[in-house]
RNA sequence: CGGGAUGUAGCGCAGCUUGGUAGCGCACCUCGCUUGGGACGAGGGGGUCGCAGGUUCGAAUCCUGUCAUCCCGACCA
């Protein structure tokens, strides 16, 4: 491609609206030009790295096993009725009408079409196991879209669904899987976790997910989940999943009978640790929860963070909230009590599920809200003084520095983007589908499913999150748009003209993804460009054309080697 | 949805306090000059000042409403 009539369009500034690199670089290197929230045209360059995304994810998908098939961006509201999401899926799901009045929505993902298409055209389990893919565009009209293409409403995502005759068959695809998407990452150029997360609102029991780390003192980290990893096993999980060892309470106490003492004016855990001059490690904290429109008390210990996905698992929900001061005074009204948040506790609460985490059954002579304002219950023990709910479950956010369950050792915390990850659905939409085979035995089974998503547009950004410098994209060389630029340094020397001509003619023919930098630009700005654009490779035919040399440059290293035109050619063609 | 901010040319911004009919840099077009890290000179084109009302002789500027965008929290590939 000659430079003069490619398609692109690069800025002096970063973009105003942009806050991560990727988004800030994609947009002054012209690969993307928002539409409107949270949607992009892919511009000519972004397109290709697009397209060496999704080959690389499809070469590797196929040599899994999975065969593509492409379903349709709009579906009718009815599967969605099948599977139970129309109701709990919400506002991320895009729905719209058509001229009749059907209900009908964008596929934020595929599950009820391919379901419905597994039990029209599979019958037997002869016909299993097997996996179907597709790469398409999918919307979710996200709450907050942001960072670029780390986040948009429209995004290019490669969704599989595997269909198995039972758990052990899909403990095996789901393992191939893994092993694929391993492969993916790493020839996309991209170190990637696979660690284990929650399975939402999907659906399912298993699932992890594949994270590129970033950099914690990167400015404007761009990674929206925190990843806890041990430092010494190959334990790591997603925070909304991580586990760590229970942490034991350091201290008796100092209030060893129990009695409701004044405690004016401790609305937060930490005044009312001071007014008691006692850790927070012995208070029992009391939070409202709203889960799908329900009440919802969670006790943990004073010192430590409710995950609220851990809470809402419980209950099985699908929105959680903090409740708001009115909602408080309704359930006290309702409870015929009279406290204001910062002094509830669960006894006497009505209209109000709780839930115990795993931390408070330890604790002895422990401080609790009892209902009353500026009053708390101190040195209460359960069974005698409070009863301990019946529900304890681990709804505890972990912690850097807390001890892996599996080895003992230190749990750290790292910032992640998630670019992929595969879940073991099991019969979750077969059964609510009725999408059934018959077995060996004559039986109609459903099918035991899977379903494996990469974000491809996520993936590409997420590349240049991770691999950049203050002049630009470096891209890596399996993604690149173009694999070398060829800059001429004076469009009217007409020696480095031909040669750089020369050169290119030569690559072309033997198909190198090669760019001849024709402009009548001063060098300045072409040479910017190619490092702001990303190339990886750069031949620069300046002065040293007169000894027979061309200038060979590594965008990711800097290494400038002066070589002589035909050995430039030689190093592109043995990549 | 809650909290904060911003809408002026393709991009980045000034002008608004104190109303008088829109400006700068980049980009774009023409000519000249220049060619190893985003040159220079001359000339030129492009804007319903987000939108709708209101106040006023007169509104980018003041008032009201509305829409959009961005940032912080609940979503997820």
């Amino acid at each position: 491609m000659r430079m003069s009539s490619l398609f692109v369009q690069t800025l002096r500034e970063f973009p105003s609206d942009a806050e991560v690199m990727s988004h800030k670089l994609l947009v002054r290197a012209g690969y993307i030009r928002k539409l409107t929230n949270g949607v992009y045209n892919y511009l000519p360059l972004m397109w290709r790295v697009l397209k060496k995304v999704e080959n690389i994810v499809r070469e590797e998908m196929d040599k899994a096993g999975a065969q593509e098939l492409l379903m349709p961006f709009v579906q009718p509201s009815e599967l969605w009725q099948e599977s139970g999401r129309w109701d709990v899926y919400g506002k991320e799901l895009m729905r719209l009408k058509d001229r009749h009045g059907r209900e009908m929505c964008l596929g934020p993902t595929h599950e009820e079409v391919i379901t419905s298409i597994a039990r029209e055209g599979i019958r037997s389990y002869k016909q299993l196991p097997v996996n179907l893919y597709q790469i398409q565009s999918k919307f979710r009209d996200e709450i907050r879209p942001r960072f670029g293409l780390l986040r948009g409403r429209e995004f290019i995502m490669k969704d599989a669904y595997s269909f198995d005759v039972d758990e052990a068959g899909l403990d095996k695809s789901y393992e191939i899987m893994a092993e694929a998407y391993r492969k993916i990452f790493e020839r996309c150029g991209l170190e990637t976790k696979m660690v284990q997360s929650d399975s939402g609102a999907i659906g399912g029991s298993v699932s992890h997910e594949f994270m590129v780390l970033v950099n914690e003192e990167a400015e404007n980290n761009a990674g929206e989940n925190d990843v806890f990893y041990c430092t010494n096993c190959g334990y790591s999980a997603n925070s909304n999943h991580a586990v760590s060892v229970l942490p034991s309470v350091q201290t008796e106490g100092k209030y060893f009978e129990a009695k409701i003492t004044e405690t004016p004016n401790t609305h937060s855990i930490e005044e009312l640790s001071q007014f008691l001059n006692i850790p927070s490690s012995i208070i029992c904290k009391a939070l409202i929860y709203v889960i799908d429109g329900k009440y919802v008390m969670a006790l943990i210990r004073g010192d430590k963070t409710v995950e609220e996905t851990k809470l809402m698992n419980v209950f099985g929900g699908n929105e959680i909230r903090i409740a708001r001061n009115d909602e408080i005074e309704e359930i006290m009204q309702n409870s015929g009590l009279n406290a204001i948040a910062g002094f509830i506790g669960p006894e006497g609460i009505k209209g109000v599920e709780i839930v115990a985490d795993e931390t408070v059954k330890e604790l002895k002579n422990f401080v609790i809200g009892c209902n009353q304002t500026d009053k708390h219950l101190v040195g209460a023990n359960w069974g005698k003084d409070i009863k301990l709910p019946e529900r304890i479950f681990d709804i505890r956010l972990v912690e850097e520095g807390d001890k892996c369950t599996q080895c003992g050792a230190d749990l750290k915390v790292t910032k992640g983007i998630e670019v992929g990850n595969i879940f073991k659905l099991g019969t979750k939409y077969s059964k609510a589908m009725n999408a059934t085979f018959t077995d060996k035995d004559g039986q109609e089974k459903p099918f035991i499913m899977g379903c494996y998503g990469i974000g491809i547009s996520r993936t590409a950004a997420a590349a240049v999150e991770r691999h950049h410098d203050e002049n630009g994209i470096i891209w890596p060389l399996a993604i690149a748009p173009y694999t070398v630029i060829i800059v001429p340094v004076s469009d009217q020397d007409e020696t480095q003209m031909s040669i750089a001509e020369d050169m290119y003619k030569k690559l072309l023919a033997d198909n190198v993804e090669v760019i001849l930098d024709d402009r009548s630009e001063r060098a300045g700005v072409k040479l910017k460009d190619a490092d702001l654009i990303g190339i990886p490779y750069r031949i620069t035919v300046g002065k040293t054309i007169k000894d027979g040399l061309v200038e060979f440059k590594t965008r990711a290293t800097n290494v400038v080697e002066t070589i002589s035109p035909d050995e430039a050619i030689q190093r592109i063609l043995s990549l």
